[in-house]
DNA sequence: AGCGGAACGC
DNA sequence: GCGTTCCGCT
């Protein structure tokens, strides 16, 4: 990991986003919607609605203002975010509440919020708390391989030994809320903060620690902003720590409902609901596995892991990838994923022992509220310089009394930077698991294929003429796309349609995987998506750190595929996310059912209600009584041919990038070899694990190539 | 209100 | 890749 060097972060590289996409670094509007609605302060702006994740901005106005705030664009107002939103549609963010005046509503059956696990999509009328828990705000997100320890969190210049810098300085960068301050001095944020009250109150629940901390003067920079101030303390501490909520106003550190109101499955399984709520965010892909269905499996590293920091010892790594291979299976996400790992195995799930969730958090969601009427300064016209302050924080929403009870070093002596366990001196590249969302819907637009009735210009540059509807079908078996980008070089944000989709197509290969339906949206096809990407810090000031993209035609939007609109999927979205939680995955016994069923044509799909489920129940012939070894045996084959149907599919879908990454990994393999073996002294040990005694002997392999892959890993993270 | 194409910017 | 800005159309 690159992080000593510049940022002392110890997250491999591909854990972020390329740079090479620094579009997908901003903080994105979506995942502005999401913070805004989890705090309190913006519920009469914009809050939860309705159906599980449906959302209603109350304050169209306002939510652009904070918007272009947020993004140093001042003229920003809500025709042009709608606009925004609208976009979000073909990528099935989001879609529509029809008839519901600014009412939109998240995907989540398709969305899969790796980093907000926690959202609280309570709905307003159930006098549940609408704001969410832990949601990273937008700035964390970046997905990071948790931090080993505070210091390889912050910056050099942080001062990593007192717990209050740690905390002061994320405390900080917390306050900065949703609203950024833009560099050039307008800054809108202090703008609100100001208007709170000394620029620290506003955000009450995430000020907690904020103790000391200084001014926020000069916060800007000392936090890298691939910092997430959110996951770190999410890593590092579930208890105490103030972003979970601990604080007052945690009003569901532990869901309390959360089978119910969360769009996320939480507690799939009975027993310890949501052992896994608190789940170490270990990766995009834990964490879009619901977190009760981590299979974490309660090893002696876990305990550490969970609460102050991970290392890429094997078993952590273990225990990731189980748990992405697990989500894969869940999710019906395409193997693909495992691709570079394809004999790791994931063994039954086993549950987290303790949660470590926020529990015990409360939030006193205050008045709620006060009618939105009264407060409403800004208008529209006004820009930043006005402040408008609106909110004026709820002072319920209290400091955690006990901010340093969050304190990331509760193991001290696993420092993670040095952590022992620290295998492997070569770095690796881990496949990025990086999600995707489907591509847009076969559009209406169909019509004007190839023909440019361009208002503006004629050009009809790339993509016009590609979407030859329907059919595509042919790649699209797997409802879910879980790329595998190639290593540190990814790039899309977290969700991308697939990108060349325009041109591509006009070369006459189908390289969008199109929903060959309707919108139906098989459950199957959940999507995840790694909302790691953007980081709130990136303000305008910070633009020019990213190299210019080159200027390109710009594809054609795809078209949707609800002729007129017709939303087909609302229903059936509305019934994912009433959908009780999807079966628990660690039940679905990786080596007795069958694996890709899912994977089928949407026309499989059958039971709305089980949205994101694992895949039905074996086919008929199922291995039900075959013997393990055997079992296995089919079961290999069969993840081999979808691999290679996959592949294949890959390949025209994005070949090249398959290719690279396969490359990549023939390289890492080739040129790690001798660390690999070094490795081998940790996980792959029998009874190190925990569970390789209980593999079957076919696992052993398996159990290997895992032990490799992290010993892989390990080499890839080393030099951070 | 909403939608969505197109061009443009970062 | 992800908006932002415009704008015509419903």
């Amino acid at each position: 990991m690159k992080t000593s060097g510049d940022s002392g972060f110890a997250f491999p590289d591909w854990a972020y986003k390329p740079e090479s996409s620094p579009g997908s670094r901003q903080i994105q509007l979506w995942h502005f919607i999401l913070e805004l609605l989890r705090k309190e302060e913006y519920h009469d702006v914009i809050a939860w609605q309705g159906d599980y994740g449906e959302f209603v901005i109350k304050d169209p106005d306002e939510v652009a203002r904070l918007w272009g705030a947020r993004k140093c664009k001042p003229q920003m107002n809500y025709d042009k975010l709608s606009r925004a939103l609208r976009y979000y549609y073909n990528k099935r963010i989001l879609h529509k509440t029809k008839g519901k005046r600014f009412t939109y509503k998240f995907n989540f059956n398709k969305l899969v919020l790796v980093n907000y696990p926690f959202i609280d999509m309570g709905s307003t009328g159930s006098g549940v708390p609408q704001s969410a828990p832990p949601v990273p705000t937008g700035a964390g997100t970046h997905f990071r391989f948790p931090p080993s320890t505070p210091s390889d969190v912050l910056s050099p210049n942080e001062d990593l030994r007192s717990p209050g810098g740690v905390f002061s300085a994320v405390a900080r960068r917390m306050a900065r809320g949703s609203v950024s301050d833009c560099s050039d001095g307008t800054s809108v944020n202090s703008e609100i903060e100001d208007a709170n009250g000394g620029g620290g109150e506003e955000r009450g629940g995430e000020r907690g620690l904020n103790g000391g901390g200084g001014g926020g003067a000069g916060y800007r920079s000392i936090i890298h902003p691939r910092l997430s101030h959110e996951s770190l303390f999410r890593m590092y501490g579930g208890a105490g720590n103030p972003n979970t909520h601990p604080g007052p106003r945690g009003h569901q550190g532990h869901r309390v409902h959360p089978d119910n109101l969360s769009p996320f499955p939480v507690s799939p399984l009975p027993g310890p609901g949501g052992a896994g709520l608190l789940a170490p965010p270990l990766s995009p892909a834990l964490s879009m596995t619901p977190s009760s269905h981590l299979p974490y499996t309660p090893s002696p590293s876990l305990s550490p892991m969970l609460g102050s920091h991970f290392s890429f010892n094997p078993e952590d790594m273990k225990r990731y990838l189980q748990a992405h291979h697990q989500s894969v299976y869940n999710y019906h996400l395409s193997p693909r994923a495992f691709l570079h790992y394809p004999n790791i195995v994931v063994p039954q799930p086993h549950r987290l022992a303790h949660d470590n969730r926020e529990l015990g958090a409360e939030r006193e969601r205050g008045g709620g509220g006060g009618g939105g009427g009264g407060e409403r300064e800004r208008e529209r016209g006004e820009r930043l310089g006005l402040n408008s302050h609106r909110h004026p924080s709820p002072l319920s929403q209290s400091h955690s009394p006990h901010p340093h009870s969050a304190h990331p070093h509760p193991h001290p002596h696993s420092h993670p930077i040095n952590h022992p366990l620290h295998l492997g001196e070569e770095p690796t590249h881990l496949p990025p698991f990086k999600f995707k969302l489907q591509p847009p819907p076969l559009g209406r637009k169909q019509r004007d294929v190839g023909q440019g009735h361009h208002p503006r210009h004629s050009s009809l540059s790339s993509g016009s003429g590609s979407l030859s509807s329907s059919g595509l079908g042919s790649s699209l078996s797997f409802g879910s796309d879980l790329s595998s980008a190639s290593g540190s070089a990814s790039g899309s944000g977290l969700i991308s349609n697939s990108s060349s989709t325009g041109s591509l197509n006009s070369a006459g290969l189908p390289k969008i995987k199109v929903e060959p339906i309707s919108d139906i949206e098989s459950e199957e096809e959940v999507e995840v998506t790694d909302i790691s990407d953007e980081d709130p810090d990136d303000r305008c000031d910070e633009y020019d750190l990213f190299s210019p993209r080159h200027p390109r035609p710009r594809p054609h939007q795809p078209p949707r595929h609800y002729p007129n609109g017709t939303s087909h999927d609302e229903d059936l979205d509305e019934d994912v996310f009433k959908a009780p939680a999807p079966p628990p995955p660690g039940l679905l016994p990786f080596f007795t059912s069958q694996p890709h069923a899912s994977r089928g044509p949407p026309a499989l799909k059958s039971e709305p209600a089980e949205p994101g489920d694992p895949p039905p129940p074996a086919a008929p012939g199922s291995t039900k009584c075959i013997p393990l070894k055997l079992r296995f045996k089919r079961r290999w084959s069969e993840d081999q041919r979808m691999e290679a149907m996959e592949e294949q599919d890959d390949k025209k879908v994005r070949g090249e990038e398959m290719e690279r990454a396969r490359e990549k990994e023939k390289e890492r393999q080739h040129n790690g070899g001798i660390e690999e073996n070094g490795a081998s002294s940790g996980p792959s040990s029998p009874g190190q694990t925990g569970y390789d005694g209980a593999l079957p002997l076919a696992q052993r392999g398996v159990s290997q190539e895992l032990h490799r892959a992290t010993a892989q890993l390990s080499l890839e993270n080393k030099d951070c």
